[in-house]
DNA sequence: GCGATTTGTCTCTTACAAAAGACACATGTA
DNA sequence: TACATGTGTCTTTTGTAAGAGACAAATCGC
């Protein structure tokens, strides 16, 4: 039963960017790993799987998770054999928020405006090169628009992500935009020099909208939330169905811009 | 300089268990009293002190800093010396939230709690053998009563603590206290027994009342949240001035007690 | 019922990560 | 000006953690 059939045999490719060449992986790696693997999973997951899903030795993956369950940062669901984020985790994310002025006072403002408005809201930020939700806020219409805390979407498919990437260097941009991100969700390519042309007209602008980018349904009202420094630290955004009229936009973006400038003032 | 007033002398005690005896300490292990430590801390630090904080060589933590940093696990705080919590933990936080019906519930329920009754409201739990204040929100009272999200208090010296227990074996509640923990803050000593007494008698009643324990103004009442399977999961507390009489207590605990039990309900 | 698979634990080996220490460069301060 | 003290990056050494593999026990699939 040694042959190629097992996923662990070969480095052909993990779920993931798998560089696993050779063979030893440090165990601060592993972890780290089992930590992303879990959130794009979302739910608990037997130690099993958890180790082919990162790729992992069977054996290296029960004593990394045994670790991780004593320290607390993953807790055992119920029948003890599958695991997820534990406590201590939480504790740690409180902690950031703490003492993370933005984020506290962002997550209330985008409350706020999605209570005001019934627009889904969210608060959006770059993590590690990438555009994340931070904090989102449902809305009261019907349908529900997706969007969930924690997602990660390409840059090129948002209105926020041509804010964020304001005042970045060609070079820079282009390291965190891969092929994949520029080919849009109906489709469509984006050309990078025309993303990076957008980026400069959202950067004068102080705003951005997309329609149907990341699906056909929705337009996406993005304002920036800047630093002491004056770099694009966050984003508020607004998402509405496709069909709103014009003035009903330009408001929300007056608004928008409004809320997201108040969040920019320190304290 | 080089005398005794400083943290990292001798390894005496470090802030909690040490055993740092030896010499070659697993990466993931040093990863995870860096965190601990940031988690006390509460606030960014510069690496070097850190390296000293958790007894680690220097270059050990630089490299181990670095990884956390890429990883978004830490972020680096303003100037590019210090570090803390990063938004990698806040969004692995927040996972947790979504997958824990009972922490999502809870936090609502006491937000509720305080808002109406206008005290401080807490939701608690067993973390690692330890007390751990889950959620917290303030209240209205002029002067602010003490408690924040993620402090961790010794199990004896709360009412929480005698509903928490319920249930454990001697030897286990045993393990999870020490002596110091049995040395309240007044000076006072309690008795072991005296306390397995305390939860035995918290089991039956179904709430818990102290007076005085923490500190000498407030006073502590607690009502349990059950698992399905009947184990004590959480608990509710409100703290109050030490003085308030006992038609408002008695008020204050049946109003806890019924929030508690809806909380027990799954769903 | 009986193989096939999965789970949790253990042992042994060696590739390599943790640690020591040296370095260059800032600061601060006598 | 010299002198301590802290910071960030190297290189080298070696103790040990990651990994392979074997196992019994549990669970599945029919």
């Amino acid at each position: 039963m040694q042959d190629a059939n097992d996923v662990t045999d070969q480095p052909v490719l993990g779920p993931a960017a798998e560089r696993t060449s050779g063979s030893r992986e440090k165990g601060l790696n592993r972890v780290l790993e089992i930590l992303e693997f879990l959130h794009v999973t979302q739910r608990a997951i037997g130690i099993g799987d958890l180790a082919k899903g990162v790729n992992a030795p069977r054996s290296t993956t029960y004593t990394l998770v045994r670790s991780l369950v004593d320290a607390g940062l993953l807790e055992m669901e119920g029948d003890g054999n599958r695991v997820y984020f534990g406590k201590k985790l939480y504790l740690y994310g409180m902690d950031y928020v703490r003492g993370n002025d933005l984020l506290r006072r962002g997550r209330q403002e985008v409350d706020n405006l999605s209570r005001e408005t019934g627009e889904t809201s969210e608060l959006c930020m770059l993590q590690s090169g990438r555009y994340t939700i931070v904090h989102s806020s449902p809305g009261t219409r019907p349908f529900r628009i997706s969007s969930a805390t924690g997602l990660q979407i390409p840059l090129p498919w948002t209105a926020s992500g041509r804010l964020l990437l304001a005042g970045f260097e060609k070079a820079t941009i282009q390291d965190m935009v891969s092929d994949d991100d520029l080919l849009l969700p109906d489709g469509r390519r984006l050309q990078l020099d025309d993303f990076i042309a957008d980026i400069a007209t959202a950067r004068t602008t102080g705003y951005c909208i997309t329609s149907g980018l990341v699906d056909a349904y929705t337009k996406c009202l993005a304002a920036p939330v800047f630093s002491v420094t004056g770099k694009v630290e966050a984003t508020m955004c607004l998402v509405v169905p496709i069909d709103t009229a014009k003035e009903k936009t330009d408001e929300l973006i007056a608004l928008l811009r409004e809320r997201a400038a108040r969040l920019s003032i320190p304290g």
